[in-house]
DNA sequence: TACCGAAAGTGGTCTGGCCACTTTTGAACA
DNA sequence: TGTTCAAAAGTGGCCAGACCACTTTCGGTA
């Protein structure tokens, strides 16, 4: 059970026990941590091991930290860690590549559950993008995967794919095009029906769309 | 150098350079990096600001340290990211599911992959398991999974899976049972054929059975 | 009541020190 | 010549204290 409770590393504990000290004070996203001194006096630890703690979680992109303000527990979707694997990790076409892949078999799996959900695939939600997609001027290719990803209820894989958009987020970001529109409906359309088939084949073809523009 | 000193925080500006000196001095994966004293030196900061980046990268499994030894660069397979943020994110029943689920959608992908692309599924290394499976005793799950993603070729789906899979790795490194050798048979078989359907219907049936056990 | 400046609080960084552990070195030994 | 092993050097782990830059707080003045 406690298999890593003798931790070696003071630092490494220290996250655990940050983690902890969050849960227990109920320590909601945005909200501030004690202060570094607050915290080293509270764990007996030197300021400078809270630190090696802080800075790491701060790495991971779960903590802000604002000069001479204090350290807030992250809003989610602010993860530099993609930013830092892919600074290290990925650096040729290849794995650009790999990046785009691996997004969208997050993105195909999540439209293969709802698809295969009743109550998923008719939720009100997929109606009100068709109402968007005519009206606003501004939808993004980002805001439909998004949704997509979220009502698939996979927050694991949710977050992965924060990341992986994050990545490569200038193409997702960008205003969809008539055209582009014109698959999405298709797409949702055949969600919503359960035409899990149909939905992929609409989404490729999104994809592709997307790789020419 | 370009240094944009915006005031940024040096210990992001370090793990830059870091990256950077990694990539000039040509350091390979278990291969030393110089000395937290050294680099201190180097790069003109104090030690405690190179221990803070070090650090942050030693939590992303980045690197590694041995006490007295010194820094080394990880060999990949070893990142910690997904025990740290699942501390910090995961905490109940249905996030441990969703590892699980995570982790199923990339083998998924790999087998749909591999199923669909010739020169993929008539691999000579996919005969040798049916070899090894009458053969040997010690067949564990992981090993044909990781076989099967290996070859898929993504290699940052690759890293996914491995930090998913070292999650819930006491059910994947338990060796084979009969019944589950048989069904892995089925699975690689159709797999070879290019039955994409009826490939991922026996891994499902595998999974079912991993679940019961 | 509104405003402003000083004080307190907080993160950012550096220095220097001590400890524990590993690697290297070199001298004594076989 | 080759081996062995203990001392020395190298390295990470951790801490205390100091100073700076910035933000927040708070009390007094207009």
């Amino acid at each position: 059970m406690d298999k890593k409770t003798e931790q070696k590393k003071v630092f490494l504990d220290i996250v655990q026990q940050l983690r902890q000290l969050i849960k227990m004070e109920e320590i909601q996203a945005g909200e501030k941590l004690p202060s570094e001194r607050v915290l080293s006096e509270r764990l007996g630890v030197g300021r400078s091991s809270v630190r090696e703690a802080l800075r790491s979680l701060e790495l991971l992109g779960l903590i802000e930290t604002k000069h001479g303000g204090g350290t807030f527990l992250a809003s989610t979707h602010k993860h530099q860690l993609v930013e830092i694997l892919s600074m290290f990790i990925l650096e040729d076409e290849k794995s650009k590549k790999d990046v785009e892949l691996t997004r969208q078999i997050h993105e195909k799996e999540a439209i293969r559950v709802i698809s295969c959900t009743e109550t998923l695939r008719t939720l009100p939600v997929w109606d009100s993008f068709f109402v968007k997609l005519e009206i606003e001027d501004a939808i993004s290719c980002r805001d439909v995967l998004r949704e997509i990803i979220i009502t698939a209820g996979n927050r694991l894989s949710l977050k992965v794919w924060f990341q992986l958009a994050a990545y490569d987020g200038d193409r997702l970001n960008r205003n969809s095009t008539e055209e582009e529109k014109l698959i999405i409906q298709t797409m949702l359309k055949s969600m919503q029906l359960g035409y899990e088939k149909e939905a992929l084949k609409a989404y490729e073809q999104w994809m592709k769309t997307l790789r020419s523009n």
